[in-house]
DNA sequence: CGTAGGTTTGAAAGCCTTCAACGACGGTGG
DNA sequence: CCACCGTCGTTGAAGGCTTTCAAACCTACG
């Protein structure tokens, strides 16, 4: 493990420490939020923790799934950020949405012939392949299960259409925040970070990619942010300084 | 009904005349475009015919469902082009998504609270409400309309992607060519259009909306396209003369 | 014949991109 | 321990795509 790896680790795992929720206790990111989509039974808590065997650690930006490879099972993020992402063939991405700790993807997509779209991590990452079986199998014996997993697609689903409403109607700036916003606010959903505070492990050629903006334009409204004292962005953390200016700035 | 109305019904019919395919008959649009997604018994069509109970026809520019509404059943757009969009307050409107005829949605909103976005008609639609407990039901007893369904869904989601991406990377003529190729396959798909020609109802403010990119700049480019000898648009009909162009100006 | 909605046009300004180069930082290897 | 190197961040200048504002045109409809 590089020490990039062990540096972006130890980051999540200060923010994971201090506040536990009731559901915690040994169960990992994935209970904590479907937790919090329905109300999971210790027999629920045990399936989970069950799925999440061939772990392994991938360093950042490495493929996980490549556009066009065949259907395959799902994967769950321990640890670390992802992405799913478009890749033309002039070289552009586009992010299409992040992947954090907790997320389970892609028990849906076992219909559809090959990936249209790519998974890789953007840093560092703690991942468990799970196969297709397994995740009907829960589904079927724990129904609880199957409606959190169910409403977190929902969420999922709603994420990306104000995702592509900010791309449509919305200066960078604005991209920006409410990406920053999406971020802590999901972390925070599974107590890896503040409301107003927490790991930003991304490069702004990531942030770029998800807003749809160049990495220089990125960069200058940072500086813009920055100066105008909104928030501090520095060694891959995020503090969120004046939260009422950002969400006027955010708009709506 | 007023004679918008009638000019644009019309120019559906004309267009769903010719080339009918084996499932067709009496089925409508709904059946034809699960049908190319499972193969459906006589039995399954039957169900599906009864789906569409309380008809109605809307004028254009009308909401179906607002932003904000409890959720309820799902739609069935019989006729016409209707979208699903999100408006700001400061009054700026996104299309996420258009819905054409055959297209049901949204069996699987019913576990969310309130809808996040609205959904209303472009052209004048002849539209079904759809109770939840039919959708519900006909998913119970018609496993092959249950399959056909989910992979409609999962179309709509790679449809999904494919538009995020080309907001987040692309210039205004992209994404505009990529719009017409989207709809003019949607609509041959159901056996409403020509590869190359069919009907557009929409205005160019509806045009703008979809791809984010102002009215006037909708204009600019739909008029660079027609000096360049790549479509025609005129009268609510839309003609691509030069789809290897058109092709290359999509990119990809 | 007037009105309303949709389309078209021009000019000025703004947001953002591109290209290119430099600075900063941490890790690797000598 | 220091030098080298790659990745990431920063900066400037020039240009391009797109927006905004405003006004004119056009067509279908009442």
């Amino acid at each position: 493990m590089t020490s990039l790896q062990s540096r972006l680790q130890s980051q999540f795992d200060i923010a994971l420490r201090p506040p536990l929720g009731p559901l915690d206790g040994m169960a990992g990111p994935l209970a904590r939020r479907l937790g919090a989509h329905a109300p999971l039974s210790s027999d629920d808590l045990a399936a989970l923790s069950h799925l999440a065997i061939r772990e392994a650690m991938i360093t950042a930006h490495t493929d996980l799934v490549r556009q066009g490879d065949a259907a395959e099972g799902a994967f769950l993020i321990l640890e670390g950020i992802a992405c799913r992402y478009v890749q033309r063939a002039s070289g552009a991405r586009q992010i299409l949405a992040l992947l954090l700790p907790g997320d389970l993807c892609d028990p849906d997509l076992a219909h559809l012939e090959r990936w249209d779209h790519g998974i890789a991590t953007l840093s560092p990452c703690r991942v468990a392949r799970v196969p297709q079986a397994a995740v009907e199998d829960l589904i079927a014996h724990h129904p609880a299960v199957a409606l959190a997993l169910r409403r977190s697609k929902l969420e999922a689903e709603a994420r990306s259409r104000s995702w592509l409403t900010a791309l449509g109607i919305g200066l960078a700036v604005e991209r920006l925040v409410r990406l920053f916003f999406e971020i802590l606010d999901r972390l925070h959903a599974v107590g890896l970070a503040d409301r107003n505070e927490g790991p930003l492990p991304l490069t702004q050629v990531d942030l770029a990619e998800c807003i749809g903006i160049s990495t220089v334009h990125v960069n200058r409204v940072l500086q813009e942010l920055r100066r105008a004292g909104l928030l501090e962005l520095k060694g891959g953390r995020l503090r969120l300084l004046d939260r009422a200016s950002l969400e006027a700035v955010a708009g709506e």
